[in-house]
DNA sequence: CACAATTACGAGGGTCGTAAAAATG
DNA sequence: CATTTTTACGACCCTCGTAATTGTG
């Protein structure tokens, strides 16, 4: 005779059920089964664990600590399941965290295609803790919008995006040649929420602006087609979804207004993502 | 699909073994059915925990992880056996510690006759192991040369045993009416090992004397009958075996041979035994 | 060719559910 | 008389072992 697990979760649902009966329809049991099944687990303890009167039926002391004892097996069997479970997921997926979003839809597109079988989590993080995350091993790599130097890090420049103001043609500004921040400093900015550190700069840069966050992309683009407000554009943002209409585009002079993004991971981790390395560091951008 | 431990305990067979044919035969299983019962632990986590090539077998990452998690639960059941095994064995038995033989004789009689459901462990111990014993729960009773009063104990007098000298009728000392430890120092003393505090007493109170510690009772019985050495005897040794034969008896006089037994128990213990308490409370000895 | 793993298949053991019995408030 | 537990019994699932298959050193 063994013990299993499945006579110790049943033995927790009689405790907590109190009657045999009511723990049977909990465990979607037939009552007979439940009662055989406990006195298997007796004999398999060689203890009696039930004061059994007739009709009722109760725990005994020696059936108080097995449920004591019981809950941390199963306790710790539940704890097994999860974390084999969350190691295969961890080995099957690449986490990756920006502080940007510009920069995933390069490197998410570069890593699916060189990973086809692995999946891919990418989410947009403050900085701090896209680098302890990036320690902790919760993400297999980050987008940083400068280098840093870390022994157990490797880092490497992986492109540049170049931040431009979009002004309605009638916008007194519009037939700048460039701008810089201040020049619009105190307007009126549509602002899409998941912009990453391009949040704080602007709220550095252009500490007097009062932005028009927007949630959502869909409303956004309503609020650009329906109001003469200015917001920003990128490079890389024109590249992937084309120059908003009816607009004018004009660089931002200031240093702020473009970003190198570096890429880095762990230098365990480099053998695994040479691929992607190579990929990076030999392509133009 | 459920999670068993006689899955995990076959996991870390085959991590040991390194083989599934080797962990089979170790656990008296076909190979075939301990592969099949590895395919259904891998179902039910729902993770791949091999490395599967035609001919071998090999714990892949996952595996090598599921067996070190497995180990943890599977300890942690063991443990629960022992536990509650161990609670049900200390549920039935009454372990009682003494510092002599001689309380033993009737304690453990009274005892089987009060709960005769019981089973009882009796034995002898240094007075401050009992003591330690009797709070660690260790010995549900013990008896001690002495009263001690301490908040958890319940503590009252048990019996009374007197010392004799016995020897030979052609002792030069073999007519004294009394006779002192001092008496009898110097001389060779035929003695038990079992006989707890007395040794002490002994040690003590006869300095120079050379004794002839027998192991066995038998021994001992074998010297007293062919030897002309003194050795002790007691009230209750001889209310119990009988008068030694061919010997004289002769009480000594100091106090040390003199002793007052005390029974003790944890007070949370006295109702469980009250039956015994009032037995000895209400006894003559 | 010995050895290791998997698949196929029939036998047997074990657990399930239904039904019945016994006991209690 | 409803509720609860245990026993009886037949059905079925599941695991086992044997045998066969495949692949490797």
């Amino acid at each position: 005779m063994m013990l299993e697990l499945h006579q110790l979760i049943q033995l927790i649902a009689i405790a907590e059920c109190g009657t045999i009966s009511a723990a049977a329809e909990q465990l979607h049991l037939s009552q007979p089964a439940l009662s055989r099944s406990m006195q298997k687990l007796e004999e398999a303890l060689q203890v009696p664990l039930f004061d059994r009167q007739k009709n009722k039926i109760s725990l005994n002391q020696n059936g108080v600590l097995a449920v004591e004892q019981a809950r941390r097996v199963v306790e710790q069997a539940q704890n097994m399941v999860e974390q084999v479970r969350a190691f295969e997921r961890s080995q099957r997926t690449i986490s990756i965290g920006s502080c940007a979003p510009a920069p995933l839809w390069e490197l998410v597109s570069l890593v699916s295609r060189l990973y086809p079988t692995m999946a891919i989590s990418s989410e947009m993080q403050e900085i701090q803790t896209l680098q302890t995350g990036l320690k902790s091993g919760e993400y297999q790599l980050i987008i940083l919008p400068f280098a840093i130097t870390e022994a157990d890090f490797y880092c490497v420049a992986f492109e540049r995006e170049q931040l431009y103001f979009s002004l309605p043609p009638a916008h007194p500004l519009s037939d700048a040649q460039s701008l810089s921040f201040r020049d619009l400093d105190g307007q009126i900015v549509l602002l899409l929420s998941q912009i990453g550190f391009w949040r704080d700069v602007c709220r550095e840069k252009m500490p007097g602006t009062r932005t028009l966050v927007q949630e959502r992309q869909e409303d956004f683009e309503e609020l650009v087609q329906a109001s003469a407000l200015p917001f920003f554009v990128s490079d890389l943002a024109m590249k992937w979804s084309g120059k908003p209409e009816n607009r004018m585009v004009i660089p931002i002079s200031d240093p702020e207004a473009t970003a190198v993004y570096y890429f880095l991971c762990k230098k365990e981790d480099k053998k695994k993502l040479s691929a992607l390395i190579q990929q990076i560091t030999t392509e133009e951008f």
